[in-house]
RNA sequence: GCCCGGAUGGCGGAAUUGGUAGACGCGCUGGACUUAAAAUCCAGUGGUCAUUUGACCGUGCGGGUUCAAGUCCCGCUCCGGGUACCA
């Protein structure tokens, strides 16, 4: 009788559930440690074995902290709004409350046969109004505050109300949409309307109107990370520019402590280097630039005021206003003309051809202000509206842009940054601009001489004094589009009064989803909520149509499991300064433009606000990999061709090949084969075509004089023999006109699906692959009897076996998806091998970074070990063994090496080590026959986080009460670990030869001598000269011999 | 194009600070037990050569630093991911 896991595994599940013994609660007595997973989505499919990899790593962490002393908040839930169960809503008509329900009841049950120490009473739900009541009340939070630069913080609104009326707004330095500027006594005259406006300007959460990701088949907006390549993330759907008003979060405010923040938080390089690029930061100046015969100025951004004296031309953003007051009218209608075509294209279109140069000349001109030269002002869709001002200066000389424009246009180029000091080169020679920050001014009046780095600040300075531009820090980072055009989503907490918007006041939360007839928007367009009866305040003001994106639920979750049941607060006091922030989050790097920017977002406000007591929420992050399929392909033999093939190589052994033409071409008519001496034509046919020849052949033959020879698919795969001897009298047979394929043969033979092995010779010209339901197949064998079980279709399949008789698949490492049939979920896995296994092999498979193919073949061998370590405590009939005998130095070696191994693959999260050095432990235990409860149980506590469920079985069994949860850790003690001797290995030049013992105090001199004099040593030594030892205590003696 | 990762046996991977390359597992080969199979156990398993002791080669490629390089430096190749007219 060995471990009988499903028993052990049952009853101590349903212990943890009644016991609730993960339930947390704040300790002041202990330190706390937070591990938090990324919630998942709860769709459909339910789970597959890629979703548990991160829950599995952030588990055994939390267990381990958990064993540490630590008291340990290890939640779980589900970001449950979302497009998904929206889609099927509209399909079907079911509710997407009731979809979503359904499947977090499967996550729920799936997830909790996989022995996770999740406390489940602090469960939330995205889509429960007891949570959005909170995402709803943060976003009034938002709205009611503006982000004062001064104080680098998010104040209250009524404070910068209060400074409109005692000095306007001149002094006020926010973050602000555009805004001009008002006196005190101007603000007061404001009608409340025009307030409003203003106010907007400054809002953290504002409306506003602006071009937008349009998706129509979705009929939504998305913002910019929802948006790939021109498509929807989510279904693949073309997405427009189209103006609308939308809800903003402004989360530019935020820019600078966003990349600031990513030098204080343990995130893995990477993810820090797409946030710090997604952000976008990038000094520079703004410059203005007079135009030519109109008052207005143009204002640029450039990051390289520097190269101001090689500014040759102008380049606008075809949206921007000045265009139309400054083109002349000779360029009117071009300019127009482009300006349509550029506005109308999608950004898809765009993307498309980037390399295309296009742009219009407008005829006017700017004026230089350092050197008032008149430069031409074009526009051209290569600079962007969105950016900057949507205006540049040109520099084409250190520019690649502006340079290959130049180029295409034949604009003037000037260097004014030299490689070497004072070598003017002439830029016609050019290939490309020279765009390096490494140089010397020239061309450039007081720059000359100076660095590229003298010279920027220089220039800087010289603008700010003549009043023509200043120092600029810009962004690349967006505000956030907060609106969505959907049902399934958080309804915004707002009204309208009026036009102006206004939101609910905080004790009218949640302000729930209203029933729908349709999940559609409506005939006139409005979103779906447009459709709920009386949706409008109890004084009958409109509310808000739009909901909340699905990042909304997700940015502020973690805080909430601090306190999850609160309804008077988000969170209270005293659980947000007990547990802080999350110590250890788990999750997937694609969310590292989304989720991880709008969730530092939410918590640096919610800091501000005085409620996050910390300014970051997730200390240390780790990304897990993904588990990609192993897909399974089976290939099906296209008859014909793989007749055509057969016929071909009968052909070839029959010595014919030279007097056979394959694919013989006849006018633009196609034959299989034709026989040259004989003039006869062979083709290949189905049976159905051999029932009713096609007319054409009787003509051809006619004309031609050629024979023909009409051969059935069937027999040629079938019936190889007779096949040659019909075609040997065929040729022969020259007195026929021509030659049908004989009556007698022409019996109805249905042909079966045919498939073939991988290794058959050839097989890729006559067969394609199929992907095939991977449990099916076991080490790439095809289990033949459930393939023909799979479809009808291939209940008569037959197929083309290798030499010993086995099916072999190929395979291939794709995405996992239901298309591809290589979705292997883990209840199969649990049912067969347990979830303790299923634990130790996920983390067995390598690095939790690192991607990696899913395959199954190497969980027995995880299996094995589970058994092989059960052992060390149980006899053949499960009878406990273990004994009190004292344990050997030898033993304790082994137990101590391998607590000290174990936990520090656990400190830094290398699982996949931790479980082989239990391997490693458990095979020199049993060589040892070690059944001492000295040894084993420290080893039970030290592989609880990996096999809970095992551990709390043994650990009963060894007389203890539940649970080992919160055993101590064994520690290891280093007397254990020391010897007396050291088996050092010996290399000369750097190469092992040998090894030595040696006692380990020995001293250098001593250790060279023995190892000089060494019998194996002498081989080596011999005729050379000994120049030098190289002795590393306790790793290495290198000898250098000449 | 730019920015990050990565490349080690048949496969997943180990080597944490420059110090015995290939731990551990899978797979494979042979053996024991068995009527047989499964399970279990034992032995072998980077390549080439050598009957043995052993020798040489070997961490994508080319160079370098060092007594010593998978690890550090320079130059490439290939693979994966992100991003893209951001001035």
């Amino acid at each position: 009788m060995e471990y009988n896991f499903r028993e052990v595994e049952k009853k101590w599940l349903s212990y943890w559930e009644k016991n609730k013994t993960f339930r947390t609660v704040e300790d002041p007595s202990k330190p706390k440690y937070y591990v938090l997973d990324m919630f998942p989505y709860p769709s459909g499919a339910g789970l597959h074995v890629g979703h548990p990899l991160g829950y599995f790593a952030s588990d055994i962490y939390a267990r381990y902290m958990r064993l540490k002393g630590y008291n340990v908040l290890h939640p779980m839930g589900f970001d449950a709004f979302g497009l998904p169960a929206e889609q099927y809503a509209i399909q079907t008509g079911t509710h997407p409350a009731v979809t979503t329900e359904k499947n977090i009841r499967k996550y729920r049950e799936q997830l909790g046969k996989l022995g996770f120490s999740f406390d489940w009473d602090r469960e939330v739900v995205t889509a429960d109004p007891a949570y959005y009541k909170w995402t709803q009340w943060t976003f009034i939070q938002l709205y009611k505050s503006w982000y004062n630069y001064d104080k680098c913080k998010a104040r209250p609104i009524d404070e910068l109300i209060g400074i409109f009326e005692k000095e306007g707004n001149v002094h006020v330095n926010a973050a602000c949409s555009d805004v001009k500027t008002f006196t005190a006594e101007e603000w007061k005259n404001f009608s409340e309307k025009e307030q409003q406006e203003i106010l907007m300007n400054y809002r953290l959460a504002y409306l506003s109107d602006t071009w937008v990701n349009w998706c129509p088949a979705l009929g939504t907006v998305l913002a910019n990370d929802e948006v790939k390549d021109g498509f929807s993330e989510r279904g693949g759907h073309p997405v427009e520019r189209k103006k609308m008003k939308q809800w903003f979060l402004r989360i530019t405010a935020y820019a600078q402590r966003l990349l600031d923040g990513l030098d204080t938080i343990d995130w893995s390089e990477s993810i820090k280097e797409v946030q710090r690029n997604w952000i976008g930061r990038s000094e520079g100046a703004v410059v203005f630039f007079d135009i030519d015969g109109h008052k207005e100025q143009l204002e640029i951004f450039t990051t390289r005021p520097d190269t101001l004296f090689g500014a040759t031309f102008m380049v606008l953003a075809p949206e921007h206003p000045v265009i139309r007051r400054i083109t002349t009218p000779e360029h009117r209608d071009e300019v127009e003309e482009y300006i349509k075509t550029a506005v109308n294209r999608s950004e898809r279109d765009r993307i498309a051809d980037v390399k295309k140069i296009t742009g219009v000349f407008t005829g006017a001109y700017a004026i230089n202000p350092v050197n008032n030269e008149k430069i031409p002002i074009w526009v051209a869709e290569y600079v962007l509206a969105g950016y900057g001002t949507g205006a540049i200066m040109a520099v084409p000389a250190h520019d690649s842009r502006d340079f290959a424009f130049a180029r295409h246009f034949n604009l003037p180029v000037i260097q004014v940054v030299t490689r070497e000091k004072n070598k003017e080169e002439d830029p016609a020679t050019w290939e490309d601009s020279y765009d390096s920050k490494e140089g010397w001014l020239i061309n450039s009046g007081i720059l000359n001489g100076m660095t590229v780095q003298e010279a920027i600040p220089a220039i800087i300075d010289h603008l700010k004094k003549q009043n023509r531009g200043y120092g600029k820090v810009n962004f690349r980072l967006r505000d956030a589009i907060f609106s969505r055009q959907r049902y399934w989503g958080e309804p915004f907490p707002v009204y309208y009064k009026e036009g102006i918007p206004y939101t609910l006041d905080e004790d009218q939360l949640p302000l729930e989803l209203p029933e729908v007839d349709k999940y559609l928007p409506t005939e006139k367009g409005e979103p779906p909520l447009a459709r709920a009866k009386n949706w409008s305040t109890p004084e009958g003001y409109p509310l808000e149509t739009n909901t909340m994106p699905g990042f909304a639920g997700s940015s502020g979750y973690y805080l909430r499991y601090m306190d999850p049941h609160n309804d008077k607060e988000y969170f209270s006091k005293e659980a947000v300064s007990y547990w802080q922030n999350v110590d250890l989050y788990v999750g997937g790097d694609e969310h590292a433009t989304g989720h991880l920017i709008y969730s530092r977002f939410w918590n640096k406000f919610l800091y501000d606000l005085g409620l996050s007591v910390t300014e970051e929420p997730f200390k240390k992050l780790v990304n897990q990999g993904k588990i990609l399929g192993r897909s399974s392909f089976v290939y099906r033999v296209n008859l014909e061709k793989y007749a055509e093939y057969l016929l071909w190589q009968m052909i070839r052994n029959a010595g014919e090949a030279e007097n056979v033409i394959r694919n013989y071409r006849d006018g633009n008519r196609r034959f299989d084969f034709y026989h040259t001496p004989s003039r006869l034509i062979i083709e290949i046919k189905s049976q159905e075509k051999l029932e009713k020849p096609e007319s054409y052949y009787e003509d051809y033959i006619r004309h031609t004089g050629n024979r023909l020879l009409l051969l059935p698919i069937h027999d040629i795969i079938y019936m190889t023999d007779d096949i040659m001897e019909d075609i040997r009298q065929a040729i022969e047979d020259t007195a026929h006109g021509h030659v049908f394929f004989d009556d007698h043969k022409k019996k109805i033979r249905t042909l079966n699906p045919l498939f073939v092995s991988k290794n058959i010779k050839d097989r890729e010209q006559w067969s394609t692959p199929l992907h095939v339901d991977i449990n099916m197949v076991h080490n790439d064998e095809l289990d033949i009897e459930a393939f023909r079980k799979w479809r009808p279709e291939f209940e008569n399949a037959e197929f083309i076996l290798e030499e010993d008789g086995k099916y072999i698949c190929g395979w291939e490492i794709e995405k996992m998806s239901k298309s591809k049939h290589n979705v292997q979920t883990p209840d199969e896995l649990v049912e067969k091998y347990g979830a303790d296994v299923l634990r130790m092999y996920e983390m067995f498979l390598g690095p939790i970074e690192q991607s990696k193919p899913w395959d199954t073949n190497g969980i027995e061998g995880i299996s094995r070990f589970t058994k092989k370590f059960w052992r060390l405590f149980h006899d053949q009939d499960n009878r406990m063994v273990v004994t009190e005998e004292k344990a050997t130095d030898e033993e304790l070696k082994i137990l101590h090496k391998t607590i000290k191994k174990v936990r520090e693959d656990y400190e830094r999260l290398s699982f996949h080590t931790a479980v082989s050095s239990f391997m490693i432990c458990t095979n020199d235990l049993s060589s040892l026959k070690c059944h001492k409860r000295e040894i084993l149980e420290p080893l039970v506590i030290l592989i609880s986080p990996l096999a809970p469920l095992m551990a709390e079985e043994l650990w009963e069994n060894l007389g203890h009460q539940p649970s080992i949860s919160f055993a101590p850790l064994p520690d290891h003690d280093e007397k254990y670990l020391a010897e007396d001797t050291f088996e050092y290995p010996v290399s000369f030049n750097g190469k092992m030869r040998f090894k030595i013992v040696l006692p380990v105090d020995i001293s250098a001199d001593e250790a060279e001598k023995a190892v000089l004099q060494a019998p194996q040593a002498q081989k080596w030594i011999e005729g050379k000269a000994v120049k030098k030892v190289i002795f590393v205590p306790k790793r290495i003696i290198n000898v250098v011999v000449k």
